[in-house]
DNA sequence: GATTTGATGTGAAACAAATCACAAAACACG
DNA sequence: CGTGTTTTGTGATTTGTTTCACATCAAATC
């Protein structure tokens, strides 16, 4: 029943995101119509793939005419809920938890951390405007704004724990920050996010890089790279 | 010459790191030999697939014997450059900043951060054990520690010009976290690390899944999403 | 030492994603 | 109104990834 589940976020979907900050970015530079080549330019992909991801979600656009960007920019929030407010719940206030807390992006985007836990008594008091509660009030928060997303940014040891609670009270969808594989039913969508890997990555590739005398050959590197 | 050049981590590289961290979790509990499933069930894929990994970068094994862990760890460490001490810069002592400099576990993977930098002169002052230093200080560092990655944490209207001096100065790779695509030499590494979007992924999959109704529809939702 | 057993490693097959190529639509302009 | 031009949207093709299948090897058993 509960088992190891590490959705790995579709590269066409982080690309539609790509593509809706470059939107957002052309909008307020007064830019009203885009074409699929404005988009890829912007994002360093191909025009064909530009198509090819709004074909893949239904997003369509107006033959030789482009696009409209508001008229884009309502799909998009329609199809990812992005107009909608969402609650979301963070638990953790250590160094990350209070970072996050802090980051006003989220709220840019909709995204309301309504409030945060700990178990630790000394972090319960308001902080940077959330409040920081106890962990025996995290049911009565998330049935009261009706989170169904939440972010863990707990110890490694604790956050297994704490899914089971977030997942037993309700919560659908974790973004966690703890370096473990959380184990949980097959309906609860698991987003890990591992910076240690994401610096080992870059670390990787860069003696990679280093290995391939002169820019002649960074083809090999390339090919052997997604990019 | 300089372009937008998101390098998207293989997700075959991103299970080596699982598996490794199950290596070295199953060492602590005194394991010593491992078996391609025995990662495979640590870390939820398939044991083809850990095969089929270890094959693409070269990684062998003993037939019938599995693998040793100390033996693998060691080969891991050899490919992935893990063992070797990395220095790594870290610019913008903001929130986010803050807490990647105090993030203990980089250190227990052989990445240091020698100094962190920021403009603004109030930050510039020893906190948490890492030196805040002024941005003019950033030649003398990268040479002197022999820096190849660093980290931007700047508000996204900075990253560009922190990217490009870095680069000047003899980076090869970036963790970036502002939500901006960089635009850099082709012989750059950048990882985007974007946690708005990370979040409204889980939170579309979330709605996707709320659309599903009953579990037998399950697999549905799960053809149109990696996992 | 022959035989069975159980795991690796890797081509082949199936599946998925990206690129290509072009028909279809919309507008521009004579 | 018709012809040329431009861009979309999507099948067809290519390229990349995962799964399958099994030959190969090494150890265990007889
Ligand atoms: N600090 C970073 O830059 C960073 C980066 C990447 C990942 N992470 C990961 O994020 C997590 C948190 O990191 P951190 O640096 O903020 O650690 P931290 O120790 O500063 O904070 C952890 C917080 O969680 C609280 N906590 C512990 N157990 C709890 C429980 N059962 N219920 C509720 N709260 C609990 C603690 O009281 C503490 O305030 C860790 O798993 C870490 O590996 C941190
Ligand atoms: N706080 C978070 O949880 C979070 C999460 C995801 C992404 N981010 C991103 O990380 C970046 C930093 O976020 P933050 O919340 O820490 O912001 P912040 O404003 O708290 O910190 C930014 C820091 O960068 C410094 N800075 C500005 N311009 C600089 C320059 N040219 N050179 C050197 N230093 C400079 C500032 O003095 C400040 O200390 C932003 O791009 C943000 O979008 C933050």
């Amino acid at each position: 029943m509960k088992q190891i589940t590490k959705h790995v976020i579709k590269n066409s979907l982080k690309r539609i995101f790509l593509y809706r900050a470059s939107l957002v970015r052309l909008k307020m530079m007064g830019v009203e119509k885009v074409f699929s080549y404005t988009l890829a330019n912007e994002t360093g992909v191909t025009s064909d793939q530009v198509r090819k991801d709004f074909s893949e979600y239904n997003i369509k656009g107006n033959k030789r005419g482009g696009y409209d960007i508001n008229d884009l920019l309502e799909k998009m929030e329609n199809i990812f809920h992005l107009n909608k407010d969402h609650n979301i719940v963070l638990i953790g206030m250590g160094n990350m938890g209070l970072a996050l807390s802090k980051y006003s992006k989220f709220v840019q985007h909709n995204m309301n951390v309504v409030a945060t836990f700990d178990i630790d008594p000394f972090k319960q008091k308001m902080r940077s405007g959330i409040p920081v509660y106890s962990m025996s009030r995290l049911k009565e928060i998330i049935d009261r704004f009706r989170v169904k997303v939440a972010i863990i940014a707990v110890p490694e040891i604790s956050a297994q724990e704490v899914a089971d609670e977030l997942i037993r009270h309700g919560i659908m969808g974790i973004v966690n920050f703890a370096p473990v594989l959380l184990k949980v039913p097959p309906d609860v969508i698991i987003n890990n996010v591992n910076l240690c890997d994401e610096l080992e990555s870059v670390i990787y590739y860069v003696h990679k890089l280093m290995k391939v005398d002169g820019l002649k050959n960074i083809e090999l590197l390339y090919r052997d790279m997604k990019y």
